[in-house]
DNA sequence: TTGTTCGTACGAAATTTTTCCTACCTTTGT
DNA sequence: ACAAAGGTAGGAAAAATTTCGTACGAACAA
């Protein structure tokens, strides 16, 4: 891996992740309802760039052309993952999680889920 | 908190947080032997930049300017970090976690680790 | 004293990322 | 047929970030 996906192909990564490939019509007004307010030829512009390099692909077969992301979710967010850990917390991943603890905005639901993650995690290790 | 550093800025920030208030010179001693080539007056110019947005200020009484971070480490992470878990998770925290869990790079040591911080944190919250 | 080293200030340039204007083509509704 | 709506392509510009060259003063060593 050595795509770095930046701030906005990041969000635009997000949209076609979670509804799948998409037109860009789709992606934009995605972004401007969740997001922010951007027109349509930036988005354009900017899916273009990605599947140039080759982060998306398209079907041109039709006039509404549909962008497929070509790098895997869970391994780009692995990726990106690790180099926030590796930047805010010299690679700790439980500094990271006692931050995650310490914040208010973490709610209780959150953490028993976290709990329960932990006790499946140990059942699959034993 | 509204103050959101770059990625160099970053840099600058963790050794200044790590080793404390320093001049120019030690910082980018710092980010050569760390982090990779940067000339001199690219620190400089940085630091002063930070000073400038507030992000630091400094001790000029001595020929050696002393920068100090102005912003706090723990709350600048914090705020970071739920950026990142808003962006990447959709704001859930234990998808975070999950990811962490399921990282090859994450190490036992670091497993067990968290499932300690987890124990102290029920047992100050039961 | 004099030259070398080390510091800051400043401006400009290079790079990266993001945004949008314009042109032009296709589809659709009247 | 024709206007309106909606699509892509491409270039340029704007904005944000990063890098560095040059000037010049202070400290220091020979």
């Amino acid at each position: 891996m050595e795509i770095e996906p930046t701030k906005s192909e990041l969000e635009i990564l997000q949209v076609l992740w979670h509804h799948g490939p998409s037109t860009v019509r789709f992606v934009n007004d995605k972004l401007n309802e969740q997001k922010r307010a951007v027109q349509y030829t930036s988005t354009l512009k900017l899916m273009q760039i990605m599947a140039e390099k080759q982060m998306l692909t398209r079907d041109e077969s039709q006039m509404k052309h549909i962008y497929i992301p070509l790098i895997e979710e869970g391994q780009t967010k692995e990726f990106l993952l690790e180099k926030f850990v590796d930047n805010m917390y010299n690679g700790s991943s439980s500094s990271l999680v006692m931050q995650l603890l310490g914040n208010k905005k973490t709610s209780k639901e959150e953490i028993s889920e976290l709990r329960a993650l932990l006790d499946e995690f140990d059942k699959n290790n034993a």
